[in-house]
DNA sequence: TAGATTGTTAATCGATTAACAATC
DNA sequence: TAGATTGTTAATCGATTAACAATC
């Protein structure tokens, strides 16, 4: 049974749908189109009908979708009402920052201990969860089942660690250091690649200069 | 003089060459050829090949492109030579990493200065930058001729916080928020989005469960 | 010369957009 | 009924990949 596997960058709308129909909480008026969608996102009509189609019941003609029932579709699509859990490797500054950050629980992850090899950092605490030394990894994945791994430490040492992660049986990484992973077949890898964002801002940057001069 | 414009897909594609290449360095030869690339990062050798076309001056028959000229050529294209100022609203606990991160630099950008509306917060200063006032904001930004913008703010003030940026003169936008920015059209916006991201790490981990029961 | 590798032209593939029929 | 909106089928567009000629 199955189901129909949605485009990577339809997954990557749905997220975005979902957030926008949570605005709109306050007002009464409980349907919407999807014209109404695309044009506050920017989008395509036409996209946003087809992406919704994949994962909702569907709207009615001349009506639009049912706002609660696609925020309900949204969320159980996405897993939103099911928490993952994850560990992160690299309590530094960024490392900390995503433990401190209480908004993932939304989205249906939750960072359940974070690791070190600094040793001044081993059996502290941050916002409730424990550092621990990195040799404890493969025992607290096993027990708690952890599947998700999030790698925030220098761009050196992220192959190792990542290697780490997947001989404890991790299966999904989400790297935020700026380096490629090599990973067995059936891990994915989802690069959080900041170098690439930048490369597009400052390329904007540059080629507005260069227009504006014309 | 227009140059050829490149595609996102390429632009990004590029700094990823850059931080693989320059990972070479201890290695004596100085060739290296499209294949070895494409093969040590997961793409194709093709596509490797026309990317460098558009930013090189290319590679020699059989022997590859020069490891050091690659470098140095994408390190041009990339301004990673050239530094652009960005400031950063928000200094909670994602803006305080991203102030302490000193990789930027390597990729072109300082961070010149913070801001946000905690008063506890005004006055302070994180790694050495200073955080102000939002008030400041529109003087400084004019004073040094900053052109990008770093938001992370929670989600309900994101879009409050874009329109002060862009009245600033403010053209790049580096949205850290989970929520859509609307903004004039010569404003480019560039979302970290992490929910988008997230989706397809838990999308893989529950799709992975559905195929391993078959 | 032979062979590896580049760079280009053509084919494929997938996603987006346009056109239109179905429906409330 | 008339009109707005959905949902589907076809057309377009752009990026990736394959085929191949050029070259060191």
């Amino acid at each position: 049974m199955a189901t129909k596997p949605v485009s990577l960058q339809t997954l990557q709308r749905l997220p975005t749908y979902l957030h926008y129909l949570k605005s709109l909480h306050k007002e009464d008026y409980p349907y919407i189109s999807a014209t109404n969608l695309a044009d506050a996102l920017n989008l395509n009509d036409v996209q946003v009908r087809k992406d919704l189609a994949q994962i909702s019941s569907g709207g009615k003609p001349k009506i639009g979708y049912n706002k609660a029932n696609l925020i309900f579709d949204l969320e159980q699509y996405l897993g939103y009402n099911k928490t993952d859990s994850a560990v992160i490797v690299g309590a530094g500054n960024l490392g900390k920052a995503l433990l401190t950050y209480s908004g993932f629980a939304e989205y249906g992850l939750e960072i359940v201990a974070a690791f070190d090899k600094d040793e001044s950092l081993i059996g502290t605490n941050v916002h409730g969860k424990q550092i621990f030394s990195l040799d404890k990894l493969p025992n607290l994945c096993e027990r708690l089942n952890v599947k998700i791994g999030i790698i925030t430490v220098p761009a050196p040492h992220a192959q190792e660690v990542c290697d780490k992660m997947t001989a404890c049986g991790i299966c999904a990484i989400w790297n935020f250091a700026p380096a490629h992973l090599t990973v067995p077949n059936n891990v994915l890898v989802q690069n959080e690649n900041m170098a690439a964002s930048l490369a597009i801002l400052t390329k904007h940057l540059s080629s507005k200069i260069n227009s504006d001069e014309e």
